[in-house]
DNA sequence: TTTTCTTATTGTCAAATGGCAAGTCCTTCC
DNA sequence: GGAAGGACTTGCCATTTGACAATAAGAAAA
Protein backbone atom coordinates (compact mmCIF):
# COMPACT_ATOMS: atom_id res chain seq x y z
CA UNK A 1 0.00 0.00 0.00
CA UNK A 2 3.08 2.41 0.70
CA UNK A 3 3.60 1.98 -2.50
CA UNK A 4 0.61 3.62 -3.72
CA UNK A 5 0.66 6.53 -1.29
CA UNK A 6 3.95 7.37 -2.34
CA UNK A 7 3.13 7.19 -6.11
CA UNK A 8 0.44 9.71 -5.56
CA UNK A 9 1.92 12.27 -3.19
CA UNK A 10 4.39 12.67 -6.68
CA UNK A 11 1.22 14.22 -7.74
CA UNK A 12 0.17 16.88 -5.30
CA UNK A 13 0.23 16.80 -1.20
CA UNK A 14 -2.50 14.88 0.92
CA UNK A 15 -2.20 15.23 4.84
CA UNK A 16 -2.66 11.78 6.82
CA UNK A 17 -5.94 12.31 6.70
CA UNK A 18 -6.77 12.62 3.29
CA UNK A 19 -3.96 9.27 3.10
CA UNK A 20 -6.34 7.36 5.20
CA UNK A 21 -9.65 8.92 3.82
CA UNK A 22 -7.25 6.97 0.22
CA UNK A 23 -6.29 3.75 2.09
CA UNK A 24 -9.81 3.42 3.14
CA UNK A 25 -10.99 2.74 0.27
CA UNK A 26 -8.49 0.42 -1.47
CA UNK A 27 -8.92 -2.51 -2.04
CA UNK A 28 -6.05 -5.34 -2.70
CA UNK A 29 -6.56 -8.06 -5.71
CA UNK A 30 -4.82 -10.55 -6.49
CA UNK A 31 -4.54 -11.66 -10.26
CA UNK A 32 -3.35 -14.72 -11.36
CA UNK A 33 -1.42 -14.90 -14.71
CA UNK A 34 -3.39 -14.79 -17.13
CA UNK A 35 -6.75 -13.67 -15.49
CA UNK A 36 -8.67 -10.79 -16.91
CA UNK A 37 -8.87 -7.39 -15.09
CA UNK A 38 -11.72 -6.06 -17.44
CA UNK A 39 -12.65 -7.07 -20.86
CA UNK A 40 -13.98 -6.20 -23.92
CA UNK A 41 -18.06 -5.49 -24.16
CA UNK A 42 -18.33 -4.40 -20.19
CA UNK A 43 -17.74 -1.26 -18.92
CA UNK A 44 -14.68 -0.80 -17.11
CA UNK A 45 -15.54 -0.24 -13.60
CA UNK A 46 -12.50 -0.38 -11.57
CA UNK A 47 -9.45 1.31 -11.75
CA UNK A 48 -6.03 -0.39 -10.52
CA UNK A 49 -2.81 0.84 -9.22
CA UNK A 50 0.13 -2.08 -9.91
CA UNK A 51 2.03 -3.12 -7.08
CA UNK A 52 3.39 -6.12 -8.31
CA UNK A 53 2.90 -7.78 -12.32
CA UNK A 54 2.73 -6.84 -15.29
CA UNK A 55 -0.60 -6.45 -17.21
CA UNK A 56 -1.48 -5.77 -20.82
CA UNK A 57 -4.37 -4.42 -22.53
CA UNK A 58 -5.39 -6.34 -25.75
CA UNK A 59 -7.96 -6.35 -29.05
CA UNK A 60 -8.72 -8.15 -31.91
CA UNK A 61 -8.74 -6.67 -35.04
CA UNK A 62 -10.80 -7.14 -38.06
CA UNK A 63 -9.13 -10.27 -39.44
CA UNK A 64 -9.54 -11.72 -35.93
CA UNK A 65 -5.94 -11.53 -34.89
CA UNK A 66 -5.17 -10.85 -31.22
CA UNK A 67 -2.88 -7.05 -31.04
CA UNK A 68 -1.53 -6.28 -27.73
CA UNK A 69 -1.44 -2.97 -27.52
CA UNK A 70 0.96 -2.22 -24.67
CA UNK A 71 2.11 -3.50 -21.59
CA UNK A 72 2.10 -2.26 -18.28
CA UNK A 73 4.09 -2.70 -15.36
CA UNK A 74 4.30 -2.26 -11.44
CA UNK A 75 3.91 1.27 -10.03
CA UNK A 76 1.22 2.62 -12.91
CA UNK A 77 -2.45 2.57 -12.82
CA UNK A 78 -4.28 0.27 -15.37
CA UNK A 79 -7.69 1.08 -16.66
CA UNK A 80 -9.88 1.31 -19.75
CA UNK A 81 -9.96 5.09 -19.48
CA UNK A 82 -12.26 5.85 -22.54
CA UNK A 83 -14.46 3.18 -21.03
CA UNK A 84 -14.22 3.91 -17.60
CA UNK A 85 -14.86 7.96 -18.25
CA UNK A 86 -17.57 7.27 -20.47
CA UNK A 87 -19.08 4.65 -19.54
CA UNK A 88 -19.43 3.13 -22.62
CA UNK A 89 -18.65 -0.43 -23.27
CA UNK A 90 -14.67 -1.52 -23.40
CA UNK A 91 -13.36 -2.57 -26.98
CA UNK A 92 -10.25 -4.09 -25.35
CA UNK A 93 -9.23 -6.83 -22.66
CA UNK A 94 -6.96 -5.97 -19.64
CA UNK A 95 -5.18 -9.37 -18.66
CA UNK A 96 -2.23 -10.33 -16.24
CA UNK A 97 0.52 -11.54 -17.92
CA UNK A 98 2.07 -12.58 -14.99
CA UNK A 99 0.93 -13.06 -10.85
CA UNK A 100 -0.09 -9.39 -10.20
CA UNK A 101 -1.03 -7.67 -6.89
CA UNK A 102 -3.14 -5.11 -7.56
CA UNK A 103 -4.92 -2.06 -5.41
CA UNK A 104 -8.06 -1.71 -7.08
CA UNK A 105 -10.88 1.25 -6.59
CA UNK A 106 -14.41 1.25 -8.19
CA UNK A 107 -15.75 4.38 -9.86
CA UNK A 108 -17.70 4.85 -6.99
CA UNK A 109 -14.89 5.16 -4.36
CA UNK A 110 -12.98 7.23 -6.55
CA UNK A 111 -16.09 9.91 -6.76
CA UNK A 112 -16.48 10.21 -3.46
CA UNK A 113 -12.26 10.56 -2.92
CA UNK A 114 -12.78 13.24 -5.73
CA UNK A 115 -15.57 14.79 -2.95
CA UNK A 116 -13.93 14.98 0.04
CA UNK A 117 -9.92 15.27 -1.12
CA UNK A 118 -9.21 18.72 -2.37
CA UNK A 119 -6.40 18.17 -4.31
CA UNK A 120 -7.62 14.75 -5.53
CA UNK A 121 -8.95 15.85 -8.60
CA UNK A 122 -5.41 17.45 -9.57
CA UNK A 123 -3.33 14.55 -8.81
CA UNK A 124 -5.73 12.09 -11.00
CA UNK A 125 -5.45 14.53 -13.57
CA UNK A 126 -1.83 14.98 -14.10
CA UNK A 127 -1.59 10.99 -13.52
CA UNK A 128 -4.15 10.80 -16.32
CA UNK A 129 -1.82 13.31 -18.54
CA UNK A 130 1.53 11.23 -17.47
CA UNK A 131 0.93 7.95 -18.44
CA UNK A 132 -0.67 8.76 -21.89
CA UNK A 133 1.83 10.39 -22.42
CA UNK A 134 4.27 8.05 -21.78
CA UNK A 135 2.01 5.27 -24.11
CA UNK A 136 2.25 7.93 -26.70
CA UNK A 137 5.74 8.49 -26.50
CA UNK A 138 6.48 4.59 -26.64
CA UNK A 139 4.23 3.46 -29.56
CA UNK A 140 4.85 6.47 -31.41
CA UNK A 141 8.65 5.83 -32.11
CA UNK A 142 7.76 2.15 -33.05
CA UNK A 143 6.26 2.84 -36.71
CA UNK A 144 9.76 3.94 -37.61
CA UNK A 145 11.64 1.33 -36.14
CA UNK A 146 12.38 -1.86 -37.54
CA UNK A 147 11.35 -4.94 -35.97
CA UNK A 148 14.80 -5.85 -34.56
CA UNK A 149 14.93 -2.30 -32.95
CA UNK A 150 11.33 -2.41 -31.79
CA UNK A 151 12.30 -5.94 -29.96
CA UNK A 152 15.61 -4.68 -28.58
CA UNK A 153 14.01 -1.92 -26.98
CA UNK A 154 11.05 -4.37 -25.67
CA UNK A 155 14.12 -6.36 -23.69
CA UNK A 156 15.12 -3.11 -22.52
CA UNK A 157 11.75 -2.22 -21.10
CA UNK A 158 10.64 -5.28 -20.06
CA UNK A 159 13.87 -7.77 -19.56
CA UNK A 160 12.09 -10.24 -17.33
CA UNK A 161 9.33 -10.70 -19.24
CA UNK A 162 11.28 -11.70 -22.84
CA UNK A 163 11.20 -15.53 -22.10
CA UNK A 164 7.64 -15.35 -20.06
CA UNK A 165 4.81 -14.87 -22.22
CA UNK A 166 4.45 -16.63 -25.41
CA UNK A 167 5.77 -15.44 -28.27
CA UNK A 168 2.46 -14.64 -30.02
CA UNK A 169 1.97 -12.26 -27.75
CA UNK A 170 5.09 -10.37 -28.01
CA UNK A 171 5.09 -10.44 -31.97
CA UNK A 172 1.46 -8.96 -31.72
CA UNK A 173 2.87 -6.11 -29.78
CA UNK A 174 6.15 -5.71 -31.84
CA UNK A 175 3.73 -5.84 -34.99
CA UNK A 176 5.60 -8.71 -36.61
CA UNK A 177 4.46 -12.51 -37.20
CA UNK A 178 5.79 -15.23 -34.61
CA UNK A 179 7.57 -16.44 -36.80
CA UNK A 180 9.41 -13.17 -37.72
CA UNK A 181 10.23 -12.33 -34.31
CA UNK A 182 11.78 -16.47 -33.76
CA UNK A 183 13.91 -15.12 -36.52
CA UNK A 184 15.13 -12.18 -35.03
CA UNK A 185 15.57 -13.57 -32.08
CA UNK A 186 18.28 -16.38 -33.30
CA UNK A 187 19.87 -13.86 -35.64
CA UNK A 188 20.52 -11.84 -32.35
CA UNK A 189 22.12 -14.66 -30.09
CA UNK B 1 -14.43 31.91 -31.14
CA UNK B 2 -17.55 30.88 -31.31
CA UNK B 3 -16.20 27.65 -32.05
CA UNK B 4 -14.05 27.45 -29.05
CA UNK B 5 -16.56 27.86 -26.59
CA UNK B 6 -18.80 25.20 -28.29
CA UNK B 7 -15.96 22.94 -27.91
CA UNK B 8 -15.31 23.54 -24.27
CA UNK B 9 -18.88 23.49 -23.33
CA UNK B 10 -18.99 19.67 -24.18
CA UNK B 11 -17.15 18.92 -21.82
CA UNK B 12 -18.50 21.16 -18.87
CA UNK B 13 -20.85 23.97 -18.06
CA UNK B 14 -19.90 27.38 -18.27
CA UNK B 15 -21.84 30.80 -17.48
CA UNK B 16 -21.65 33.94 -19.91
CA UNK B 17 -19.42 35.48 -17.38
CA UNK B 18 -16.94 32.13 -17.03
CA UNK B 19 -17.40 32.54 -20.83
CA UNK B 20 -16.57 36.25 -20.95
CA UNK B 21 -13.35 35.13 -18.93
CA UNK B 22 -11.99 33.34 -21.40
CA UNK B 23 -12.80 34.97 -24.40
CA UNK B 24 -11.11 37.53 -23.19
CA UNK B 25 -7.80 35.52 -22.60
CA UNK B 26 -7.88 34.53 -26.03
CA UNK B 27 -5.45 35.94 -28.29
CA UNK B 28 -6.36 34.91 -31.91
CA UNK B 29 -3.12 34.41 -33.82
CA UNK B 30 -2.42 33.22 -37.57
CA UNK B 31 -0.18 30.73 -38.92
CA UNK B 32 1.33 30.82 -42.33
CA UNK B 33 1.80 27.20 -43.88
CA UNK B 34 5.42 25.97 -42.52
CA UNK B 35 5.42 28.45 -39.71
CA UNK B 36 6.21 27.04 -36.59
CA UNK B 37 3.68 27.34 -33.34
CA UNK B 38 6.40 25.58 -30.94
CA UNK B 39 10.14 24.35 -31.24
CA UNK B 40 12.29 21.64 -29.97
CA UNK B 41 14.79 22.80 -27.18
CA UNK B 42 11.95 25.60 -26.11
CA UNK B 43 9.64 25.36 -23.11
CA UNK B 44 6.33 25.43 -24.49
CA UNK B 45 4.28 28.33 -23.12
CA UNK B 46 1.44 28.29 -25.19
CA UNK B 47 -1.46 26.38 -25.66
CA UNK B 48 -3.28 26.53 -29.36
CA UNK B 49 -6.75 25.61 -29.90
CA UNK B 50 -7.26 25.15 -33.71
CA UNK B 51 -10.22 27.23 -35.36
CA UNK B 52 -8.81 26.78 -39.16
CA UNK B 53 -6.09 24.74 -40.48
CA UNK B 54 -3.57 21.53 -39.94
CA UNK B 55 -0.67 21.34 -37.90
CA UNK B 56 1.63 18.85 -37.26
CA UNK B 57 4.38 17.37 -34.58
CA UNK B 58 7.54 16.23 -35.54
CA UNK B 59 11.09 15.77 -34.40
CA UNK B 60 14.75 14.38 -36.00
CA UNK B 61 15.38 10.86 -34.67
CA UNK B 62 18.91 9.37 -33.79
CA UNK B 63 19.96 8.85 -37.54
CA UNK B 64 18.49 12.97 -37.84
CA UNK B 65 15.59 11.73 -40.16
CA UNK B 66 12.55 14.08 -39.82
CA UNK B 67 9.35 11.97 -38.39
CA UNK B 68 5.95 13.40 -38.56
CA UNK B 69 4.77 12.07 -35.27
CA UNK B 70 0.96 12.84 -36.07
CA UNK B 71 -1.40 15.51 -37.72
CA UNK B 72 -3.98 17.78 -35.54
CA UNK B 73 -7.08 19.30 -37.39
CA UNK B 74 -9.30 22.14 -36.34
CA UNK B 75 -11.23 21.72 -33.68
CA UNK B 76 -8.40 20.77 -31.16
CA UNK B 77 -6.00 21.85 -29.01
CA UNK B 78 -2.37 21.09 -29.81
CA UNK B 79 0.46 21.82 -27.14
CA UNK B 80 3.54 19.84 -26.63
CA UNK B 81 2.04 18.84 -23.45
CA UNK B 82 4.69 17.32 -21.62
CA UNK B 83 7.32 20.36 -22.00
CA UNK B 84 4.02 22.90 -21.75
CA UNK B 85 2.90 20.74 -18.26
CA UNK B 86 6.83 20.25 -16.97
CA UNK B 87 8.28 23.27 -17.92
CA UNK B 88 11.01 20.92 -19.52
CA UNK B 89 12.49 22.02 -22.76
CA UNK B 90 10.29 20.10 -25.60
CA UNK B 91 11.64 17.49 -27.66
CA UNK B 92 9.84 18.33 -31.00
CA UNK B 93 8.71 21.12 -33.50
CA UNK B 94 4.71 21.85 -33.79
CA UNK B 95 4.41 23.24 -37.51
CA UNK B 96 1.32 24.74 -39.56
CA UNK B 97 1.06 22.63 -42.54
CA UNK B 98 -1.66 24.49 -44.18
CA UNK B 99 -2.72 28.14 -42.85
CA UNK B 100 -3.84 28.48 -39.80
CA UNK B 101 -5.80 30.35 -37.27
CA UNK B 102 -5.92 29.73 -34.02
CA UNK B 103 -6.67 30.74 -30.45
CA UNK B 104 -3.77 31.19 -28.00
CA UNK B 105 -3.34 31.06 -24.23
CA UNK B 106 -0.60 31.58 -22.17
CA UNK B 107 0.22 29.29 -19.39
CA UNK B 108 -0.14 32.18 -16.85
CA UNK B 109 -3.52 32.94 -18.85
CA UNK B 110 -4.74 29.17 -18.52
CA UNK B 111 -3.63 29.60 -14.40
CA UNK B 112 -5.73 32.54 -14.31
CA UNK B 113 -8.66 30.81 -15.38
CA UNK B 114 -8.04 27.57 -13.20
CA UNK B 115 -8.42 30.30 -10.29
CA UNK B 116 -11.26 31.77 -11.28
CA UNK B 117 -13.23 29.45 -12.91
CA UNK B 118 -14.21 26.83 -10.77
CA UNK B 119 -15.17 24.04 -13.35
CA UNK B 120 -12.42 24.74 -15.54
CA UNK B 121 -9.61 22.50 -14.83
CA UNK B 122 -12.37 19.86 -14.93
CA UNK B 123 -12.76 20.57 -18.56
CA UNK B 124 -9.30 20.65 -19.11
CA UNK B 125 -8.33 17.32 -17.68
CA UNK B 126 -11.68 15.81 -19.44
CA UNK B 127 -10.58 17.47 -22.67
CA UNK B 128 -6.49 16.58 -22.33
CA UNK B 129 -7.66 13.20 -21.88
CA UNK B 130 -9.83 12.46 -24.63
CA UNK B 131 -6.94 14.00 -26.79
CA UNK B 132 -4.27 11.63 -25.45
CA UNK B 133 -6.74 8.61 -25.83
CA UNK B 134 -7.22 9.98 -29.67
CA UNK B 135 -3.90 9.91 -30.26
CA UNK B 136 -3.03 6.81 -29.13
CA UNK B 137 -6.27 5.17 -30.64
CA UNK B 138 -5.08 6.14 -34.02
CA UNK B 139 -0.85 5.57 -33.69
CA UNK B 140 -1.69 2.37 -32.04
CA UNK B 141 -2.91 0.27 -34.97
CA UNK B 142 -1.29 1.11 -37.20
CA UNK B 143 1.91 -0.91 -36.07
CA UNK B 144 -0.16 -3.95 -37.38
CA UNK B 145 -1.40 -2.65 -40.40
CA UNK B 146 0.86 -2.87 -43.12
CA UNK B 147 2.05 0.58 -45.43
CA UNK B 148 -1.18 0.68 -47.90
CA UNK B 149 -3.90 0.42 -45.45
CA UNK B 150 -1.92 3.25 -43.03
CA UNK B 151 -2.18 5.32 -45.99
CA UNK B 152 -5.99 4.64 -47.32
CA UNK B 153 -6.42 5.29 -43.62
CA UNK B 154 -4.68 8.49 -43.70
CA UNK B 155 -6.84 9.43 -46.79
CA UNK B 156 -10.46 9.11 -44.73
CA UNK B 157 -9.17 10.89 -41.74
CA UNK B 158 -7.15 13.90 -44.19
CA UNK B 159 -8.48 13.80 -47.69
CA UNK B 160 -7.56 17.57 -48.07
CA UNK B 161 -4.02 16.23 -47.35
CA UNK B 162 -2.75 14.31 -49.38
CA UNK B 163 -2.02 16.27 -52.31
CA UNK B 164 -0.72 19.12 -50.09
CA UNK B 165 1.73 18.49 -48.23
CA UNK B 166 4.75 16.78 -49.58
CA UNK B 167 5.53 13.56 -50.37
CA UNK B 168 8.04 13.37 -47.32
CA UNK B 169 6.56 14.10 -44.35
CA UNK B 170 3.54 11.91 -45.32
CA UNK B 171 6.06 9.10 -45.59
CA UNK B 172 7.65 9.52 -42.53
CA UNK B 173 4.18 9.67 -40.13
CA UNK B 174 3.13 6.40 -42.21
CA UNK B 175 6.95 5.18 -40.93
CA UNK B 176 8.03 4.40 -44.72
CA UNK B 177 10.09 5.72 -47.35
CA UNK B 178 9.61 8.40 -49.51
CA UNK B 179 9.39 5.80 -52.47
CA UNK B 180 7.32 3.16 -50.94
CA UNK B 181 4.65 5.51 -50.50
CA UNK B 182 5.33 6.88 -53.96
CA UNK B 183 4.47 2.91 -55.07
CA UNK B 184 2.02 2.67 -53.21
CA UNK B 185 0.13 5.61 -54.55
CA UNK B 186 0.62 4.48 -58.24
CA UNK B 187 -0.19 0.87 -56.85
CA UNK B 188 -3.32 2.51 -56.08
CA UNK B 189 -4.23 4.70 -58.78
C1' DT C 1 7.28 -42.36 -18.18
C1' DT C 2 4.44 -41.80 -21.97
C1' DT C 3 1.07 -39.19 -24.28
C1' DT C 4 -0.84 -35.07 -25.75
C1' DC C 5 -1.06 -30.41 -26.54
C1' DT C 6 0.79 -26.06 -26.99
C1' DT C 7 4.55 -23.18 -28.30
C1' DA C 8 8.74 -22.25 -30.89
C1' DT C 9 11.72 -22.92 -34.74
C1' DT C 10 12.78 -23.56 -39.43
C1' DG C 11 12.27 -24.12 -44.61
C1' DT C 12 10.51 -22.36 -48.81
C1' DC C 13 8.73 -19.01 -51.56
C1' DA C 14 6.25 -14.61 -52.40
C1' DA C 15 5.39 -9.93 -51.32
C1' DA C 16 6.63 -5.62 -49.19
C1' DT C 17 9.95 -2.33 -48.21
C1' DG C 18 14.55 -0.03 -48.10
C1' DG C 19 18.71 2.01 -50.24
C1' DC C 20 20.57 4.20 -53.89
C1' DA C 21 20.68 6.53 -58.11
C1' DA C 22 18.84 8.22 -62.32
C1' DG C 23 15.35 10.38 -64.54
C1' DT C 24 11.10 13.20 -64.86
C1' DC C 25 8.09 16.72 -63.61
C1' DC C 26 6.99 21.07 -61.62
C1' DT C 27 7.77 25.43 -59.57
C1' DT C 28 10.42 29.43 -58.86
C1' DC C 29 13.47 32.76 -59.99
C1' DC C 30 16.21 35.28 -63.14
C1' DG D 1 11.79 31.69 -72.16
C1' DG D 2 15.62 29.42 -69.80
C1' DA D 3 18.03 27.90 -65.79
C1' DA D 4 18.07 26.08 -61.29
C1' DG D 5 16.25 23.73 -57.53
C1' DG D 6 13.09 20.87 -55.30
C1' DA D 7 9.76 17.19 -55.31
C1' DC D 8 8.11 12.98 -57.24
C1' DT D 9 8.68 8.73 -59.81
C1' DT D 10 10.99 4.76 -61.32
C1' DG D 11 14.53 1.03 -61.92
C1' DC D 12 17.50 -2.22 -59.81
C1' DC D 13 18.77 -5.10 -56.30
C1' DA D 14 19.25 -6.42 -51.30
C1' DT D 15 16.87 -7.13 -47.12
C1' DT D 16 12.97 -7.73 -44.31
C1' DT D 17 8.75 -9.63 -43.44
C1' DG D 18 4.62 -12.50 -44.39
C1' DA D 19 2.17 -16.84 -45.48
C1' DC D 20 2.04 -21.51 -45.01
C1' DA D 21 3.58 -25.86 -43.61
C1' DA D 22 6.49 -29.15 -41.38
C1' DT D 23 9.21 -30.17 -37.62
C1' DA D 24 11.17 -29.68 -33.07
C1' DA D 25 10.99 -28.47 -28.42
C1' DG D 26 8.76 -27.90 -24.21
C1' DA D 27 5.03 -28.17 -20.90
C1' DA D 28 1.12 -30.25 -19.07
C1' DA D 29 -1.69 -34.21 -18.46
C1' DA D 30 -2.43 -39.06 -18.09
Amino acid sequence: MGKLIHYLLHFGELNQQQIDLVQGKAKEVQLKKDEYFSEAGKIARQVAFINEGILRVCYYDIKGEEITKYFIDENNFVVDLDSFNNKIPSSEYVQAVTDCKLIVFSSEDLKELSLTIIPWDGIISKITAKALIEKVARISPMLSEDAKVRYLNFLEKFPQLANRIPLSILASYLGITQSSLSRIRKNIR
